[in-house]
RNA sequence: GCGGAUGUAGCUCAGUUGGCUAGAGCGCAACCUUGCCAAGGUUGAGGUCGCCGGUUCGAAUCCGGUCAUCCGCUCCA
């Protein structure tokens, strides 16, 4: 496994660029580093990951709202996250062998510790991991605003607003999905890190009591949300930060991991960030920030757990633990075997032959199907040949109109997983189609 | 950001010591055939050889710069 993993990660990222699924940004002009495009395929598997993502955090909880925050945000809200001053990273080089190391982390600040130079080092120079820009025409009118390296401030700047109007008390939730933006100095390995990211975040207040219970709530919930949705538990794990690797808020942190080609790799961090962020801004904004308990007949500020996932990560661990190839006669099969729910499509309709006298049928099928589904229609070359174009995409069923449909009102269903085949009547389609595609 | 390697059709690659209208397989499309698992046949579309500049009578091939990718290091509040 090991051996083959290189192979496996350049297998997904050849199957991305020719089924359009991921493509490399601007690429007509050469390409821009560390920024990727997802094209038919690729948005609705995106799409899917967030969709089944909101389903489990917002839907289908009475204990979680939904947020859309804005990207902008002026310089007061990261002074009070603390990312103004933790976001900026003091880095030397080494004149001798050129490596670059964070100043604050050598053990000696005068010896290179990758060649043992003395007093080999430049200057420091600080690298601010946020993204600057200005609101108004004029540059450099003094107007800085920054986009957003994380969503989770938005979360914490209305956490009064939506408290105000939707009723809830702790414990209760606030989610978002949405786009962050981090000067990263070294993005790479596809989309895992990227400057440009989509995050899913949620962020849970709850009684200062409770926190500890919350947190391994959170992450267990949070990992079976992968299992559920296809990766094998064996591909990933629950692992829980040292004491030195904890960031400035918080008290306990665990990182959902899957095996990745080249090793463990965070998908998402769970994180107890106890009452720093509330009292942060309240303190800056100079607005309470706090939660009065009528049943108590007390007042406190809330502890945040944290669940904070990333969508593009979250895709390519669904992608890489799909990717499947087995031996058919002399052939090899490319399988996705995704979970139905992040497929891009659910079901492809297939005229067995382009004839005619099929078209008027199969549109039929097609029209029928996709006010529930999300389906993909293919008359072109033989039919084995584009049943093994939909195995490519993780289509988990394909219905083929043929010549005996004109006459029984029937058609065949194919299972990706198993190429075994149902004879379905029309009529009874949707029900078939809901039965096996919902779970 | 540093070091090393690489960049020729959608993909994987071949292109002899710089020399005519740059090739193959796969994929894609049309037609014929077939009629349920990459079928076969015929035909076709698609590349100013990553980009810019230089050397040369002549550059995919040599030189410089640049952009991007991969590997290693570093980094990843």
């Amino acid at each position: 496994m090991a051996e083959a993993a290189p192979d496996l990660m350049s297998k997904i990222v050849n199957l991305s660029k020719r089924r359009g699924i991921v493509f490399q940004s601007a690429e007509i002009y050469g390409g821009f580093r560390s920024t990727y495009d997802y094209g038919p395929v690729g948005v609705l598997m995106l799409r899917n990951v967030k969709d089944a993502w909101w389903r489990a955090m917002v839907q289908r909880r009475h204990d979680v709202v939904g947020l859309d925050a804005s990207i902008l945000s002026p310089p007061a809200v990261w002074e009070a996250s603390g990312h103004l001053e933790n976001f900026t990273d003091p880095l030397v080089d080494c004149k001798v062998c050129n490596e670059r190391h964070r100043e604050d982390n050598l053990d000696d600040p005068e010896t290179c510790p990758s060649c043992g130079a003395k007093n080999s080092f430049t200057e420091a120079r600080s690298f601010n991991l946020m993204f600057k820009t200005q609101a108004g025409p004029v540059e450099g009118s003094g107007h800085d605003v920054f986009l957003r390296p994380e969503t989770a401030q938005g979360m914490f700047i209305n956490f009064k607003n939506i408290l105000e109007t939707s009723r809830k008390k702790p414990p209760f939730g606030i989610a978002q999905i949405g786009k962050s933006f981090r000067n990263e100095i070294t993005p790479g390995n596809f989309v895992f890190r990227t400057r440009e990211f989509e995050q899913m975040e949620m962020e849970f207040f709850v009684p200062p009591e409770e926190a500890d219970k919350w947190y391994r709530y959170w992450c267990q919930e949070r990992f079976d949300w992968y299992t559920n949705l296809g990766i094998p538990a064996e591909e990933l794990r629950l692992r829980p930060h040292d004491a030195d690797e904890l960031s400035h808020y918080s008290s306990d942190t665990s990182d959902v991991e899957f095996m990745f080609p080249w090793g463990w790799g965070e998908l998402e961090g769970i994180a107890n960030r106890g009452d720093y962020d509330l009292k942060q801004h309240a303190e800056h904004s100079k607005t309470k920030l706090d939660y009065f308990d009528q049943a108590n007949n007390e007042r406190y500020v809330p502890h945040v757990i944290e669940p904070a996932a990333g969508a593009t990560r979250a895709l390519m661990a669904f992608l890489l633990s799909a990717y499947d190839e087995e031996q058919v006669n002399d052939d090899t099969r490319t399988v996705l075997r995704l979970h139905p729910t992040i497929a891009p499509y659910k079901v492809a309709v297939l005229p067995l032959s382009k004839k005619d006298t099929l078209t008027p049928l199969a549109h039929k099928i097609f029209d029928m199907i996709t006010p529930h589904y999300m389906a993909d229609y293919d008359e072109t070359q033989a039919i084995g040949k584009r049943y093994r174009r939909q195995d490519e995409i993780g289509t988990p069923l394909c219905v083929t109109v043929d010549f005996d449909s004109l006459d029984d009102d029937a058609v065949t269903v194919r299972d990706r997983d198993t190429m075994e085949q149902d004879r379905v009547s029309t009529d009874q389609l949707l029900g078939y189609l809901d039965e096996r595609l919902t779970f």
